[in-house]
RNA sequence: UGCCUCGUAGCCAAGUGGUAAGGCAUCAGACUUUGACUCUGACAUUCCGCUGGUCCGAAUCCAGCCGAGGCAG
């Protein structure tokens, strides 16, 4: 009887615990649940060799994920629907990651790989199948149609969902955000589920951990150029690419010899110059303000508000400045570090996420930052 | 060649008589669905260019040699 009006959800199940146990819930919750599995990189179509820890084994990671869901879908008794999205994947995504790159700024490939592929392709997929609802892992929640960061706020993702249009968000669940990570765990674990202990994923979302600076040299040809110290203006080394830098960055510059350490601190693109600056609260990395552009609001700003610029990092307490068509003016009176072009500020009302701006310029003391591009 | 300086781990670099700082790089791990930051651990077990000498004791003093650079028009 009931049967009938039961609601289909398709989940992505990664191969990971987060998608299980959601899956999981779901299923406990009475909906019907189906599986899709996703596979958007191919290390060998991709020509992605330099730096790639597996490239040697026999089974490429994400076709260990898959058969991990596929063990899972059996134990929770669901059907797994795969797909790939290897070529959209490369065209909406990587491209803009190394166009972002070429261009001397620090691409957030995840942010866009939600945009484009999780909420957008996967999401026509999963409709496909006569889904009434997606849902994912992610750890989020959504309250009235807005985006809420989880309960667990040590691993709320909201961060890299703030780039989704509020449309994207319609008929999407996320089971997971009522939990904390532990709870997942356990409840995987009670549930005996394959990937119950399997660790958790990182690096970029489909493509995993990779020796950054191997990585990108397959894709973008290096191109040294003088390391400037940005106090004094004096070349003091030689830098790889300036790709292979982002703000704040300390390790993998190679300068030495010094007994306080250095970090990234700006680039000019135009002269191919990456600055550093030395010591480890050096005021060169502080900021008091920057511009945003690709804004995308799910919501109204409210006078006083709160920002993230980077995942996990703080929130920080903004000001909007200015409001122009495509582009917002942000201060921060408490000032902020290492904020980084190309990175999201994400928008805060509490918990409540109100969508996003990527860094374009950033100032201090009315005055854009010159070191930095 | 008369004179001067220098030679410390893969790379920088402290230490100038008392038993080898620190940084970079590397490796391992924690943290982490971007890139970073941060944290933990390993990294010259007789060795400080080589060979002798002085001294209770030297990388540190002395001598010679080798090597690098500089001054000496």
């Amino acid at each position: 009887m009931h049967v009938m009006f039961m609601k289909k959800v398709i989940v992505g199940i990664s191969g990971g615990v987060d998608s299980a146990v959601a899956a999981l819930l779901l299923k406990k919750a009475g909906y019907d649940v189906e599986g899709l599995f996703m596979r958007n990189w191919d290390s060998m179509l991709n020509n992605d060799t330099l730096g790639n820890p597996n490239f040697q084994e026999d089974i490429c990671p994400q076709e260990q994920d898959y058969n991990d869901a596929l063990k899972t879908c059996e134990i929770l008794g669901i059907k797994l629907h795969r797909v790939d999205f290897i070529k959209e994947y490369w065209d909406y995504v990587f491209t803009y990651f190394l166009d972002e790159l070429k261009k001397g700024r620090t691409p957030n490939p995840d942010m866009l790989c939600n945009r484009f592929i999780k909420f957008d392709l996967f999401k026509k997929e999963a409709m496909k199948l006569g889904a009434d609802y997606i849902a994912t892992g992610h750890y989020a929640r959504l309250q009235n149609g807005f985006l809420m960061k989880a309960k667990d706020l040590n691993k709320d993702q909201s961060y890299f969902l703030a780039d989704l249009k509020k449309d994207q968000l319609e008929n999407v669940l996320f089971p997971l955000g009522e939990y904390t990570k532990p709870e997942v765990r356990q409840i995987a674990k009670d549930a005996g589920l394959n990937v119950a202990e399997k660790k958790d994923s990182t690096g970029i979302c489909f493509i995993g951990e990779r020796h950054y600076q191997e990585f990108i040299k397959n894709y973008l040809k290096p191109n040294p150029g003088a390391i400037i110290d940005v106090a004094t203006n004096k070349v003091i080394g030689t830098h790889n690419g300036l790709m292979n830098y982002t703000i704040g960055q300390r390790r993998n510059v190679g300068l030495s010899g010094d007994e306080k350490r250095h970090y990234v601190c700006g680039k000019n693109v135009a002269k191919n110059l990456l600055y550093v600056a030395f010591g480890d609260d050096n005021n060169y990395l502080y900021s008091d303000a920057c511009t945003l552009d690709n804004i995308n609001l799910m919501g109204d700003l409210p006078p006083k508000l709160h920002a993230k610029f980077r995942y996990r990092g703080e929130d920080i307490p903004i000001i909007i400045e200015e409001i122009k068509e495509n582009e917002i003016k942000i201060s921060y009176p408490t000032l902020a570090k290492s904020i980084t072009p190309g990175q999201a500020c994400v928008f805060y009302d509490h918990d409540k996420c109100l969508g996003c701006g990527f860094i374009k310029d950033v100032y201090k003391n009315n005055e854009k930052l010159w070191y930095l591009t």
